[in-house]
DNA sequence: ATCAAAATTCTTGCATACAATAATGTTGAC
DNA sequence: GTCAACATTATTGTATGCAAGAATTTTGAT
């Protein structure tokens, strides 16, 4: 997997805006000043504005005509109805796994399981998040399908500032850790319908887990709703 | 549903080009030149180079860096995987509307199909198609999570040139036209597990299905591999 | 003081200009 | 004739300029 140099001001701008945007360094509806941010980032507004079309593209952010560009945060509701169907597509790559998986996809899951647990013990909550973001690409790829694969890792992308605060609640990882160990488990004996199940319950946002996911997702808009830069 | 008036060229560029991608218009790897796309649309290569970026997002066409803009045709791979997504997410609608399903989602389905009879048995394939997608947006309505429509329609729209191969196939008509029957009943009936089926089976590029594909995926691709505009 | 209309300022959308890189063509050595 | 080095052309990426629309402020009537 070579890197292109891809020296481009557009390419470069997209990906620091989709992080500033996915890290909550803006309010809900903030607009994106054309003239402060080209300043900002020392280039003229023709590539920003490149970038804005990209952004949009992923619903990151919702360009205005005539009115400018908005970054917009998902309702509440709007992440619900996403974890909802990150847990079916993820059930639909583990029922996948279970049956298509290779030697190699078998080891990189053990790998990063192991670096699951190594950062529970730790109790180093960055380094669990990755770990568990490359637990679950593994399965992705693992499904054989690599069309479903990108959907997947496009949809986790979209929720990662969501889940790293599920993860926050109080015995979330020992939860997760097992639930890793029952998925792990059930793909490996190839039983499509258990991994399909555990999957659905480990990403699904019910019962307590609403209850948590609101409670995060107030504290990462409340703060943030009137306007910052 | 008001519509804006989006008198932006940058819009009316993305939508054109993207009609014209899906429509065959272009080769598979035709490099999409500025200069004479923009004589072509009357416009400055500004408003062309941010519609290209918009294009990127939904995968219609490739940006490289110093390179270009190029269409990029699914391979027949692609193509397999994208049907069997989507064969998983309609199922997914299609439980989600057995359940939840309102009185005006049923009223919406109904008036669809009857349309969809209608074009069968003028043997209308091109008013078949516009009634069968919209049997299907209906669904994915029905199934009360905005997002899932969302994704599920982004991908039918995806799916539109070889789908509509399919649909020429002899007999193929009459038989979309009883399963559409089925899983009509199925919702009206709530009965989950029986839509889910009913729909993947619908949808799936399996057996025949994928031979019919093929066929026609070579047909499309196979006449304007060299270049054109 | 309140509000509407006009004037002003700000911002977006787009065209154009120009620099940097890639593609193409040409020349000359062997 | 082949191929490499150089020159030329074409094309991309970005900055800048300008016009049209939106937001804001000012003005004036009541």
């Amino acid at each position: 997997m070579q890197e292109i140099p891809d020296h481009r001001r557009t390419d470069r701008i997209r990906e620091a805006l989709e992080e500033m945007i996915v890290e909550g360094r803006f309010a809900d509806g903030e607009r994106l000043d054309e003239v402060s941010l080209s300043k900002h980032f020392g280039v003229s507004r023709t590539p920003l504005r490149e970038a804005f079309q990209a952004l949009a593209g992923s619903g990151l952010v919702e360009l205005r005509a005539r009115r400018g560009t908005f970054v917009r945060f998902p309702s509440l509701e709007d992440v619900v109805e996403m974890f909802d169907v990150m847990a079916e597509i993820e059930a639909l790559c583990g029922r996948y796994a279970a049956r298509r998986m290779g030697p190699s996809d078998r080891i990189a899951m053990q790998v990063a399981l192991r670096d699951c647990e190594k950062a529970a013990a730790e109790n180093d909550i960055e380094a669990y998040y990755r770990a568990n973001h490359e637990f679950h690409a593994a399965i992705y790829r693992a499904s054989g399908n690599r069309f479903l694969a990108g959907e997947a890792e496009r949809l986790h992308r979209r929720l990662k500032p969501f889940r790293r605060l599920q993860l926050r609640v109080r015995g979330r990882i020992q939860a997760s850790l097992a639930e890793h160990g029952r998925i792990f488990d059930a793909i490996v004996a190839g039983d499509d319908a258990a991994v399909s199940a555990e999957l659905r319950r480990h990403i699904a946002v019910q019962g307590d887990g609403f209850a948590d996911l609101a409670a995060g997702y107030r504290a990462t808009t409340g703060g943030k709703r009137t306007g910052a830069m």
